[in-house]
DNA sequence: AGCACGCCGACT
DNA sequence: GTCGGCGTGCTC
């Protein structure tokens, strides 16, 4: 009998797999997708996966055996092989750090289920189960037509405004998937959003319908992922890691906010955006992807127009919800001397008193990404920005000079504004603790929260500080986009955006796009059934076209504009990005390396290489960091521009050198 | 990622 | 004389 051996990814940052030898009593049973125990190195034991089986005796090295199978019952199947291998290839992510993503450690494994292990899975949902409501007339039209273009196409994207009823649709395609005997994956981009959906969820499909995301614990984790292996849970809602888990039939994955960039994962590695990655696991599946929003990414909405997907519109809101008065203020007519002191316009202050003398609740927003400097004119509102990249300039004080962080160009400031002749520009960008501050000492009698990265690093902090707001504890709540999302407060009645302009002038080119989302989704917030609600946002360029835009609630209209401007400047979806980042501890290797990576590249590649250039933040815990961006067009292959940038990567990493070099790549990053 | 091997400074 | 610093390279 010929040798067999198995090809298998260890969870280790290396290219490719690893070759082990098949001992005859696991011929029967070992199949692609086991997880198997293996001796790797001189002294480990690493858990692997098999991805292939094979005759061919290997050369050069002699294999070592595998030393033991874990229960069938813990392995993937084959699809979610595939799907792992996809993630490693599209992401340029090591194969092994696919897998750590995908599978959880070891002990958590389902083995041997023991008898209290059983019994600790009955504090599932025990309450009674109620038929879904039966839709309206619109809602029942846009259902019809989704099933029906879902024959034929394998996304589609629904386009429902806020308080449309979106939820509701789902939950009768959820129960069409489930009578068809398959299962359903309902993906939100945060975990937030997952604990106040679940309830209402579990009432019409009970215990079937369980949830995933990464504060459960390790058993929590290692019970959904039996239950969905074994077939007993039949929905999962969950965020974006839900994605890996082992369903043995999945007919549908709802994709629901999804121009949400959460869905995009940073870091660590696999950087895969589970929107995109839904999509494939769907088609390995046979299964259909939804993509549901309010304010669709123009990714989506571009092949939902090219015809790619499937598309329906739900533009009818439901119930009495009405939309919230819409004010523009306007931060360059309150005096130069009110500017310095306070980021609060009088028509700002004047709505929050009034609200608070109502005993109405108050949200104030302020995106942190305000710690990029740029530029503005304090009579006109005009920004400077890069003409080669069409993102805003940001200032560099030690430097006395403005520069594009996507090309690298810098330029001296203008002696005045060409807009309007105004001779000095002025700096901008402030934060959610400036805010808190300031709203203290003007409102000392108001009861004051805040909720930002800062507060709310405590694993229970969020929930505290939503729920003492949805109690009426509080009467103005600060925060960041994490105040943004899905939450409904029947007191709420005036939304601030306190500086529009620092969202609209980010250094990035989906700055408007993103302000345009964020704008609408804050004001979906304020106002409900009994009072209709407020939203003032501040800026210093109400005549902006994302603010008309955004005034107007004309999604369409910031589509067309924008997407004229991506295509002029080549950005996605016109083009793909993928983006180096390079660090060293040392600023002048770090200067020779990028360099040197960026110039192979642009021999390889042609002029689609912008930088390399220092990041917005530029140093983190002492590591400088450079970026290189490839756009890749209609004209080049994606995937041969990953194995150039593969081998460039490579290369670079083998020059000599001191110090360590790190270099990673993010293939559409967010 | 670990872990071993390997070549230069302060100690029982 | 050696203990140990972490740079470099390998793991089927």
């Amino acid at each position: 009998m010929k040798n067999l051996y198995a090809d298998i990814i260890i969870p280790v940052a290396v290219t490719g797999s690893y070759t082990y030898e098949i001992p005859p009593e696991m011929r029967g049973a070992l199949r692609r997708g086991s997880l198997v125990k293996v001796n790797f190195g001189q002294s480990r034991n690493a858990t692997g996966l098999v991805i292939s089986i094979h005759e061919n005796q290997p050369e050069g090295f002699v294999p070592k055996e595998i030393t033991a199978m874990l229960p069938e019952a813990a392995s993937v199947n084959d699809r979610l092989a595939d799907f792992i291998l996809w993630i490693s290839d599209y992401y340029m992510a090591y194969p092994g750090e696919v897998m750590k993503a995908a599978i959880p450690s070891p002990d958590i494994l389902p083995g041997e289920p023991s008898a209290r292990k059983r019994r600790s899975s009955k504090p599932a949902f025990s309450g009674e189960i109620i038929m879904p409501a039966s839709l309206n007339e619109v809602q029942s039209a846009a259902y019809e037509s989704i099933l029906k273009q879902f024959r034929e196409k394998e996304t589609v994207l629904l386009h429902g405004v806020t308080s449309s009823g979106k939820t509701e649709i789902y939950i009768h395609l959820i129960q069409e998937q489930l009578s068809e005997g398959r299962q359903v994956l309902y993906m939100l981009p945060e975990i937030a959003l997952t604990t106040q959906i679940i309830e209402r969820l579990q009432r019409h499909f009970g215990a079937s319908i369980g949830v995933f995301h990464s504060r459960l614990t390790p058993a929590m984790r290692r019970e959904v992922w039996s239950k969905v292996s074994n077939g007993t849970l039949r929905a999962v809602l969950g965020v974006r890691s839900s994605l890996f888990l082992p369903f043995s039939d999945l007919g549908l994955i709802i994709v629901d906010e999804e121009h949400d960039s959460s869905y995009k994962q940073y870091d660590p590695s696999p950087r895969y955006h589970a929107r995109d990655a839904a999509m494939m696991l769907s088609r390995i599946n046979g299964g259909r992807t939804l993509l549901g929003s309010a304010t669709p990414s123009l990714e989506s909405w571009h092949n939902a127009s090219a015809g790619r997907y499937g598309f329906v519109e739900l533009l009818t809101r439901y119930g009495d919800v009405m939309m919230p008065e819409m004010i523009v203020a306007d931060t360059r007519s309150f005096g130069k001397k009110a500017r310095v002191t306070s980021h609060f316009t009088p028509r700002l202050l004047e709505a929050i008193g009034e609200a608070l003398g109502r005993e109405e609740q108050v949200i104030l927003f302020q995106n942190r990404r305000g710690f990029s400097h740029y530029l503005m004119c304090p009579d006109c509102g005009w920004v400077p920005g890069c003409t080669n990249c069409s993102v805003s300039y940001t200032y560099h004080k030690s430097i006395g000079k403005m520069v594009c962080h996507y090309c690298g160009r810098s330029t001296r400031l203008p002696e005045a504004c060409p807009e309007c002749g105004s001779e000095a520009l002025i700096t901008r960008g402030f934060g959610t603790e400036k805010i808190e501050e300031e709203i203290r000492l003007l409102f000392p009698s108001a009861r004051v929260a805040r909720m930002d990265q800062d507060t709310t690093r405590r694993r229970s902090a969020s929930s505290e500080i939503l729920s003492e707001f949805a109690a009426g504890a509080t009467d103005i709540l600060i925060g960041t986009q994490m105040i943004s999302k899905g939450l409904d407060f029947e007191r709420l009645t005036v939304v601030g955006i306190l500086d529009a302009d620092n969202m609209m002038h980010f250094p990035d080119f989906r700055a408007f796009e993103r302000s345009f989302q964020l704008m609408e989704q804050v004001s979906g917030r304020a106002g409900r059934r009994t009072r209709r609600g407020k939203v003032i946002i501040q800026t210093a360029d109400p005549s902006h076209i994302i603010l008309r835009q955004v005034l107007k609630h004309d999604y369409k209209s910031m589509c067309s504009s924008q997407l004229e401007e991506r295509s002029l400047f080549g950005y996605p979806p016109f083009t793909k990005i993928i983006r180096l980042s390079v660090r060293h501890r040392d600023l002048e290797e770090l200067n020779v390396s990028a360099a040197r990576l960026a110039k192979s590249l642009r021999r390889q590649l042609g002029s689609h290489i912008l930088g390399p250039e220092f990041p917005v933040i530029m140093q983190v815990q002492r590591w400088y960091i450079k970026t290189i961006m490839i756009k890749i067009d209609s004209s080049l292959s994606p995937s041969k521009v990953k194995d150039v940038v593969r081998r460039a990567m490579e290369n670079e990493l083998r020059m000599p050198r001191k110090g360590f070099l790190r270099i990673h790549a993010d293939v559409d990053p967010q």
